[in-house]
DNA sequence: CACGTCACCTGCGTGC
DNA sequence: TGCACGCAGGTGACGT
């Protein structure tokens, strides 16, 4: 799924709750509630600790703050980090705990809240069972690897320009490496090579200086996009955004380009689709 | 180092 | 209708 759009959006409902929510109040946020409960319904989706000590730790934990890092949610609790990755088919659901369990609930959390008689339920629901829990001391052992935040102030169009001199390798396939830069997805390169006119193979230490700076004001301008559109929802996994219908060239084979009129061609760049326009996006040499 | 392949999983659309 | 097959928002472990 969920590239950072995607988990952001999620961050965000957790973080300061949903007013279009599945019930008329909407759901509240989740900080300052307290951990009372926790159960793990597919075992394999907790890469860390056990499940013993996952609950042992976890429970009467209070919610400090919720935020992001790439594609990870941040859970910071006052001793531990819980961090979720939800992979192709990861969703944070958070509903009153008397709702049904869904199909594909993978683990769940319930929460109380001082002097308040509401008790919540955290879900994570997972139907291709490849997301992942981590509950940490530090949560710079999983974090630590990530390439920069493509929309934070350090990372600059110089920055970038640095970066992909540094190697040889093809632009789309650098782009969805985690360590190169946190957070891009299939979607979102594809749409940020479209809309930077390169194309997807292009060895990254040819781009020029104005190829670079375009790169970056395009991969700043999908992702914005995408987080004011509250990401994008699709195939039959429905979250709630609608950025796919403003897509540019990801997943639109035989349409015509937004900005030419050729027809978006897809070609498989290390195993996964890639949707460029071969009039904007000429092949590189 | 760069690239290819497979594995991990389930569900949906397509075409025979 | 049934059933194979290809495809899907991700990543990590291998082999060459």
């Amino acid at each position: 799924m969920p590239e950072l759009p995607e988990v952001e959006t999620v961050a965000r409902r957790l973080r300061i709750g949903d007013t279009k929510g599945s019930y008329s109040f909407g759901t509240p946020g989740l900080i300052g509630w307290r951990v009372s409960d926790v159960n793990l319904i597919w075992a394999r989706s907790l890469f860390q600790p056990d499940p013993a000590e996952f609950a042992r730790r976890l429970v009467g934990q209070t919610l400090g703050n919720v935020s992001r890092r790439g594609k990870f949610i941040v859970m910071t609790f006052a001793s531990s980090t819980l961090l979720a990755h939800l992979r192709m088919s990861g969703d944070l659901r958070v509903e009153l705990d008397t709702a049904p369990l869904q199909p594909h609930d993978r683990a769940w959390l319930a929460f109380d809240h001082p002097g308040d008689t509401m008790r919540l339920r955290l879900a994570f629901n997972d139907p291709r069972k490849f997301g992942r829990l981590w509950l940490v001391d530090d949560p710079q052992t999983v974090l630590g690897g990530l390439g920069p935040e493509p929309l934070d102030p350090p990372f600059t169009a110089g920055e970038l320009y640095l970066r992909l001199h540094a190697t040889t390798r093809q632009l789309k396939p650098l782009l969805l490496d985690q360590s190169f830069l946190a957070g891009l997805g299939n979607i979102y390169t594809d749409e940020a090579l479209h809309l930077a006119r390169l194309h997807p193979l292009t060895p990254a230490n040819r781009v020029t200086t104005e190829q670079a700076g375009a790169l970056w004001a395009a991969i700043r301008a999908v992702l914005e996009e995408g987080i004011r559109r509250n990401g994008a929802s699709i195939d039959w996994v429905y979250r709630g955004g609608d950025f796919q219908n403003y897509f540019r060239a990801y997943q639109r084979t035989g349409q015509p380009c937004p900005a030419c009129g050729t027809l978006i061609q897809r070609i498989v760049v290390g195993q996964r689709g890639t949707h460029f326009c071969p009039t904007c996006q000429p092949a590189p040499g």
